[in-house]
DNA sequence: TATGAATGAGCTTTCATTCAT
DNA sequence: GATGAATGAAAGCTCATTCAT
């Protein structure tokens, strides 16, 4: 087996991976409807036909693209903060900078979502999916960071435990406003979020003397 | 004059705006490249060829619904709250309030928000539209609560000022749940409202004894 | 009756010339197929509306500019030359520079006769109205010039007589010329009819000494 | 390699002209805008679709054409006729006899001019084209004849030399007339050419004793 | 496996024609 | 007579899908 021979091998092997990046591209930049299979497999390097020996259909392979990038939040959130070492506090902020961050550098997962809001209404089993592989897993930690906080009184006991989306909705909104007016309309993203740590914690109202 | 005459008249100056109703139910169930005109043609009860009687292009009868169901949030608000005879925090309370009911009833306004993310890509124009005449007054107005309220001293002072939009995030993101999962992952949303009230003018923190 | 009406009633009066007018500048510019009657109204300063009125159809329009178009050429030719005041050669000399002056002058002549080339495929009956309307007249009196100055003597005996179209073929080119390449190609009318006049009295021929 | 298939790989590879063929047809028949894709599809036995793989747009399918079949005129007339072994006259009376079979057996000739005198107007770049190709060699070509002729003292001096399309515009009045009235106004074609070359050379007028 | 020519259903758009006013 | 809103058939063009190679 000559050098030439694994390279193309190798590229061989990956060549649906290239074709999920390409479309991946193409889906979230004109939507499922406007997305030509010509240009996904132009930017893949092959020819239409190609996409059709991997993937059965459009269909499909929008399915295909929206698995292979919808990857859980969290998975390693638990090995750059250690709960049981800090105060629940610590861990929620450090919390929210990991998330802060992902979303400023992550794309992809700006663009999935993206693609979850604009196909739910005609794909409803990816919304679904969705839910369950990345929202589900982010709120359960939240959830149980609280409970850790309350258990040791740094946190007072409140509705936060059943709505624990409520604790990180301002992240989210931000990922809409990167989402919609990309770099058109800028924020400070610091400043963003230190604010929203501030208010989480403390409150809008007046501490009564 | 006689009846049937009238009643093509009143038809026929509607006509327009049927067939925007049409097309903002065709373009939010497909999005804009999945609509078809001969179905945005079929639900106003009038031939393809109408449309283009009063759009010249599809392009521009999207152009048209967005600007027909974009209304301001808050045209209203101030008929219904008088901040001069209340507190900042009631009047906030009432503003939220304000809020969650105009986001469950108006189906309208949650699909123009999807359109908004569907889109903005394609139509950069109509994101920057919205943000001024949608999102930009209702910041607006926000703000100018919270400065009251630090005024009489009754909200401390935050970034709050120079973020409302952290102040109502719980509130769009539910907004965007409604999106996403419609009914299937229900949600009950006065006590979602109540939570969010509750964290917001107190916090999650334990106030120092 | 008021002036006003007066002008209203006269502008009513030839609305179907105004019609033929903006019809036939339609047509020369687009041809058939490719004029549309909203810009043949437009044209006019009439509704699309107001065409039916007056032709019933496209198609019955298209010969209704053809028919009132296509003036026979030689009307007035016999005011302008005597032919029985002058030699045969000098009336010949006088008649072409006739046509070659109409040519230069009547753009509606060119127009005609360009939409006869290209539809007289699909409209062959225009074409025989054509040829009896305006060319064989043309013909008819060239021959009859002919046929004087042969028995005058002043005209060699020829099968000019039989094909008198040979005579005026040059003036027919250079019209085919100025269809084709209207302003892009120029030419030396003056010195092109001169070239025309000497040719086709004196012959390329040598004359043996 | 089985026969079926060098059938469809020979097939293949003259779609595009066997598209060019039809579509002239279509075009000479119709217009460029009376013209249906769908029937040039049909008469080339192939989809809508097709078409489209070879041509992107239907204006430069009618480019296409004009290009394929706007033939030199003259390409061959010299392996004909060696003007070094016959008389200027001769050569003249040849090559005019070349012209005019020329213009009854090809037909295609006769259609690329109808359409450059329908469409000039809208496609002003083809008739540049036409001129540079077609027209100008041919002119240069007799122009030439006619200065050796001069030299040799068989052709008189005369404005021919500046104005060599007055030479051969009778025969273009030919092509014309077969192109608007086709068959329908005979004409002896033979008697016309000894008409035009007798005129040609000794002129009209009774050569004075 | 990979190609790309070919398809054909379906899209947006146009426009001659109609008709109530 | 004149209008212009409405029609609907058909046009040019697109593109997901197929299939012989």
């Amino acid at each position: 087996m000559t050098a030439e021979t694994k390279v193309r091998a190798r590229r061989k092997a990956f060549r649906p991976d290239e074709i999920l990046d390409a479309a991946l591209e193409e889906f979230t930049r004109h939507g499922y409807a406007g997305t030509r299979l010509d240009d996904v497999a132009a930017r893949a390097g092959v020819t239409k036909g190609t996409i059709y020996v991997y993937f059965p259909s459009k269909e499909l392979l929008f399915h295909a693209v929206i698995r292979k990038f919808q990857h859980p939040l969290l998975n390693d959130v638990h090995q750059f903060i250690d709960i049981s070492k800090s105060s629940a506090i610590e861990f929620l902020r450090a919390f929210l900078r990991f998330i802060y961050e992902d979303m400023q550098t992550s794309r992809e997962r700006r663009e999935v979502l993206r693609l979850m809001i604009a196909e739910a209404e005609r794909f409803p089993g990816l919304a679904e999916d969705y839910h369950r592989e990345v929202i589900a897993p982010a709120l359960e930690t939240l959830r149980e960071v609280i409970r850790q906080g309350i258990e040791r009184g740094e946190i007072r006991r409140s509705a936060a435990l059943e709505f624990p989306e409520i604790v990180i909705a301002p992240a989210a909104l931000m990922h809409l406003w990167l989402l919609v007016f990309s770099n058109r309309l800028p924020m400070d993203a610091d400043r963003y979020m230190e604010a929203h740590l501030d208010l989480l914690l403390h409150g809008l109202a007046q501490p009564e003397a």
